[in-house]
DNA sequence: CGAGCACTTGATCGCTTTCAATAGCTGTGG
DNA sequence: CCACAGCTATTGAAAGCGATCAAGTGCTCG
């Protein structure tokens, strides 16, 4: 509610998501021009960023923090359908709503652009449209994962799943490259994991505490987890453990 | 297996999918282009188009007829994560693979371009880029809205869910605009339904001889599907009757 | 110290799956 | 023409998994 619209780097090579969002591609002087029309803002943990149905006249990239994208159905009844680590993209070019709700689930700032103005620069820019279009198919694919995760997986596999999407994504983003144990933190409540997976909380809960009983991960705290057998997990995931890869 | 591989039309200003795919924004020097590289290609109803895994060296439209893409986990369960139609893109530019097999569920022609000549033209072209992106876009909407019911919704919200889409969608390529009974084709088995909502054969079959004998639904042999009353079917669904349209 | 919140744990219920049998349709060959 | 195989769909009965309802724990903050 108090929370200051303005802050930091001003400066787009500075910006620690410069390498992975929407402006990635952009040369020196495209960056120029983006850096004419952006303009900063934050939102704090709980905030809703924008309600569903509403009009929404920015677009963006979440610089920090994390915020999540939640249907809800009228008998309250919801489902998560992104979440919006740093460096991803929020809001549709081209249309003047979301129908989903923008939550904030940290504090979160966001590097923003009026709708206009980024219309106009998509246009003349292909670098920004180019690196649009590859993060929307992602994003398709990612989504595509996750209806396999909803409809197929049982609710073990469920948690494991989403246990293996989380540590890989966190290890990409310290390009933590190599084995051994893997840590990193839930940024999630086991409510808003159930939301995502499509369990309760109390799913949620009793397939940690057994995923933890078996030895495949161990939690410090609720909140800090460490998996020391990362295929041993992919393996409970109903993942093939040699990762897939694919060129 | 012997179906051959030339075909009709090779006129882009006849094509019944002209200003659906991602053709659609092309101006008429620019469908020349098109023109120059394209090539059809027909599949039986069965058959394999590609195998997941597999390079891939085109991109394409379905022209006419319907394909799926799907996910298969090593045990043999299958979860759809896309259901093709006519004006349906296919295929991912920038990368050489898809993670999906996409099978033929009829007969069906497709509208190809080789990976490259079409990699080129996007980069030239803008027209199709942006209206790449646009259809991508929808595709995340459409997939989103698919995990809602995965994650959500009971196996009678998903029937009636899936009903709902399938008929929305056939009205608008015929041009259905107005309200009476709603008549179309289920273009998918019983299974392939399964598939598609995360439930299994038994289920489907279950819910759609509920959905019958309370009414929301007529069968007329086992895939002709008459909806008397639309709005009932959506409350079915668990969705807003009103439908909810955003600008 | 007590309120509020996130989480855990237990007991029971019910929906969907699983297993199994049967029906209906289509095409093939005697 | 009928019998039969093969496939899709329906229907029934039983089992199992996750949801629901209900306490209870542990932590943080006033």
């Amino acid at each position: 509610m108090n929370a200051p619209n303005q802050t930091i780097s001003p400066n787009c090579s500075d910006c620690p998501i410069r390498h992975r969002a929407v402006c990635a591609r952009c040369e020196a002087d495209e960056l120029q021009t983006l850096e004419a029309i952006k303009y900063y803002r934050s939102f704090e943990a709980g905030q809703t960023i924008i309600w569903s149905g509403d009009k929404m006249d920015f677009v963006g990239s979440v610089v920090s923090g994390i915020a999540t994208l939640t249907q809800t159905m009228e008998d309250g009844r919801t489902q998560m359908v992104g979440l919006l680590l740093p460096s991803d993209f929020v809001g549709r070019p081209g249309r003047s709503g979301t129908p989903y709700d923008v939550v904030a689930t940290t504090d979160i700032t966001m590097c923003c652009f009026r709708k206009k103005p980024f219309e106009q620069m998509m246009a003349n820019t292909p670098h920004v449209a180019q690196r649009l279009l590859e993060m929307t198919l992602d994003e398709l694919d990612a989504a595509r994962e996750w209806m396999l995760v909803l409809g197929r997986k049982t609710a073990r596999e469920k948690i494991a799943s989403f246990l293996s999407i989380l540590g890989r994504r966190d290890a990409s983003l310290k390009q933590d490259g190599n084995s051994g144990p893997m840590v990193f933190d839930l940024p999630l409540t086991r409510e808003a994991m159930g939301d995502y997976l499509g369990l309760t909380l109390e799913t949620v809960s009793r397939q940690m505490t057994a995923l933890k009983k078996d030895g495949v991960i161990t939690l410090d705290g609720k909140r800090r987890v460490t998996v020391p057998d990362m295929s041993r997990l992919m393996e409970e995931a109903g993942d093939d453990a040699d990762g897939g890869v694919f060129a």
